[in-house]
DNA sequence: TATAATATTGTAATGATTACAAATTAGAAA
DNA sequence: TTTCTAATTTGTAATCATTACAATATTATA
């Protein structure tokens, strides 16, 4: 209880300082992608949230987003093609997408000490880093054999 | 002179080992591709041989490029939302964005030796890596200080 | 050459995202 | 609190990339 009223104190204020209007729909938005790290799309937002607001508009939450992504508080993952998905984390980070149950989780890496060959004269400032195969989860309930002889 | 004909010749071969046939639309698709290393759209790839083949259909050239992904000729890369850029390298390699010039890179990175938490008993089938930032030419033309400024 | 299988083409359909203008809401001022 | 104005939300239309589909053309083989 007390928690949840802090957390949208925080999210509150996490919109204040960056100048954007703390409204309904962007404290919805935003307390979503906090209490569900999932990297959603818009239409995963869009359904979770008309619920609650059965007048939201889809626009909003591509206008929210675009809003929240300029101001540095979302990012925008593109890791497949024809599905985009969002990201509260901001920091460095990589993600794993699983070929089964097509989950996308976070890991932690060092992309500090990395060595690359043919970028001499370069100034970098992103490092993105995308791995893909069969999560734990997966392995752990599917038969083995079954998932090393689907096609991947 | 020769070595077009020989290229033409390998180009026609890697389609036949890999079962599918080598027709005029998709030797010429492979070949810019194989010629022009720059990770090139759908659009490029048919504006440019439009020229060649006043017949083509962009249909056609999805068609080839998804034939290609599906025999493992091709690979699509989508390092960023609304672009989406062909690749004839299939082999590990990481790709460098330039938000000046907008090009794509190719670099050699060795994955192997980075360390990551947060994947035990994942099992990992492809590594990506993706850069951004300022290509050594952008920055040997341009004013450094106007580089720096500019909002990335 | 005749035939059947495959590829190409043009057009229509789909789906995601954006543009835009009207309606609503939030925040400051009175 | 009420009023006023600017910002936000909403619904709809427009745009753009990609795919579906059927007719036409081409290729491989006999
Ligand atoms: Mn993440
Ligand atoms: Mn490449
Ligand atoms: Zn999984
Ligand atoms: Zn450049």
């Amino acid at each position: 209880m007390k928690d949840m009223k802090r957390n949208l104190e925080d999210i509150t204020n996490k919109l204040k300082n960056n100048n954007i209007r703390p409204s309904h729909q962007r404290l919805k938005v935003l307390e979503f992608l906090d209490n569900n790290r999932i990297h959603p799309t818009v239409e995963q937002i869009y359904h979770s949230l008309y619920d609650e607001i059965p007048t939201l508009s889809k626009t909003t939450i591509y206008n929210t987003l675009n809003t929240l992504i300029e101001a540095g508080l979302v990012r925008i993952l593109t890791i497949e093609d024809n599905e985009v998905r969002y990201d509260i984390r901001t920091d460095t980070h990589g993600h794993f997408k699983c070929k089964s149950c097509g989950n996308i989780y976070d890991f932690e890496v060092d992309m500090d000490l990395v060595e690359v060959k043919g970028l001499n004269g370069f100034r970098i400032y992103t490092k993105d880093v995308y791995f893909s195969g069969i999560c734990s989860k997966c392995l752990e309930q599917e038969d083995g054999a079954k998932i090393f002889d689907k096609v991947i």
